[in-house]
DNA sequence: ACTGAAAGTGAGAAGCATTCTCATCTTGGA
DNA sequence: TCCAAGATGAGAATGCTTCTCACTTTCAGT
């Protein structure tokens, strides 16, 4: 039987996180906290949940590592909620953007909806779309199911 | 000859954008300053802006003119620069998002991407979008014409 | 025009998320 | 093993935005 929690799977898959880098024991409990977060969360969330366990983590060490996995792609921003940053895995590697439920924090994954219709129209103006940031926020099917047929 | 800038019609274009709440001279120039700004800036660049003509008006003033008009609706966030919150003065009054120019700030009003196919999707995995939102970066017609195309 | 209660103002303090500083460990290749 | 580069933790610092409070202004009702 193949475990998800093996110890050398494990290390494998925090540590190709950090795409490489180097490896200390607080980033590999950060790493395996975010492998092991169900959805979005922040920056403090983050460090209280691995305060419970380890308590002399510092907050500032949090925010290191979760920007060296931003960097490395493997953490990407997916929303914000009441000011601070909300923060996911994210492994697929092409082009697209999140759905965060605003009940359990659940990311899903959606295709990115500015297709040639709308870059079209902007390049029929004269204007030309480098970057841009779409978000969507709403409910995941358990929640729906749930709570949003009542 | 009529002037945009005739006292009486600035007055109510000023006085609208507040949505018919209390007027103050300070409400009066900054509402004026919206109206006259060419693109998207922050409350910060707003305050300098007036502080040029009017030294003793609070940044704090400023903040709430803003809040006030953006409830009232003639005011939207339409993106961020360098941490501050990038405003400007919206009077389309149906579902839109926002193009700016990273070059000049200009504002460009853009269609709502998000089309049946887009929630379909997430409706046939169960999900309901319930908000969501766009912002485009790039470069405006002029811009693009004048150092884009080098 | 007068009055007064509600709303607005200015200065600075306060909040809050995030980043920085710096002295002190760790890590991992040589 | 050695050590330079990198990581850590505590708290200071930063920067945007909001709040507090004493004071002033607005305007609906008279
Ligand atoms: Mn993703
Ligand atoms: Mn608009
Ligand atoms: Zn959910
Ligand atoms: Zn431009």
């Amino acid at each position: 039987m193949i475990r998800t929690t093996d110890s050398r799977s494990a290390d494998a898959a925090a540590r190709a996180l950090y795409g490489g880098a180097r490896m200390s024991e607080q980033r590999s409990l950060i790493a395996r906290a975010v492998l092991s977060a169900t959805g979005a969360f922040t920056a403090d969330e983050l460090h209280h949940r691995l305060r419970e366990t380890s308590p002399g983590l510092g907050l500032a060490t949090v925010y290191r590592a979760l920007a060296a996995m931003h960097a490395a792609g493997g953490v990407a921003t997916v929303g914000e909620r009441g000011g601070s940053a909300l923060l996911a895995h994210c492994v697929r590697d092409d082009h697209h953007h999140h759905l965060v439920c605003t009940s359990c924090g659940d990311v899903i994954s959606v295709d990115c909806p500015l297709g040639e219709t709308a870059l079209a129209a902007a390049a029929r103006a004269g204007h030309l779309v480098t970057r841009h940031e779409i978000t969507l926020y709403g409910l995941c099917a358990r929640c729906l199911r749930a709570g949003g047929g009542a």
